[in-house]
DNA sequence: GAATTGACCAGCT
DNA sequence: AAGCTGGCCAATT
């Protein structure tokens, strides 16, 4: 059971950016480092996801890279497909449509 | 406080 | 188009 007082300040506003993600929909970890005041920390916004435990409450299949490329996930690449495709999201070759991404404000 | 570690990004080739 | 490079940021050790 994970242990909610060891995130930091960083880690708790970019997951709650990332629970604004609707199903069906997509944003990228800039926007998601950018909503959570950091606008240049897109790379450590992805170890936040990394390291989350909340896989359910906090949607982070459905942040992809800037490039619109899928990026990586804790499960493995495969499943990540797998659940943004169940929710509707469609791929254009190994990128997501861009009428699925959407912005996130914080 | 330095070095290391990533689910990243932009520019260049 | 696909791969490399240097930069970037916060957490961890």
């Amino acid at each position: 059971k994970p242990d909610l007082s060891t995130f930091s300040h960083f880690d708790r506003m970019v997951m709650k950016a990332a629970m604004k993600i609707p199903m069906g929909r997509v944003t990228t970890y800039m926007a998601l480092a950018d909503a959570a005041g950091r606008q240049k920390a897109a790379r450590a916004t992805g170890s936040v996801m990394a390291k989350n435990p909340f896989a359910i409450v906090v949607p982070c299949h459905r942040v992809i890279r800037s490039d619109l490329s899928q990026g990586g996930y804790f499960y493995g690449t495969e499943i990540k497909r797998s659940l943004l495709e169940a929710e509707g999201v469609k791929f254009k070759g190994d990128k997501v449509d861009k009428e699925f991404v959407i912005e996130i404000h914080g």
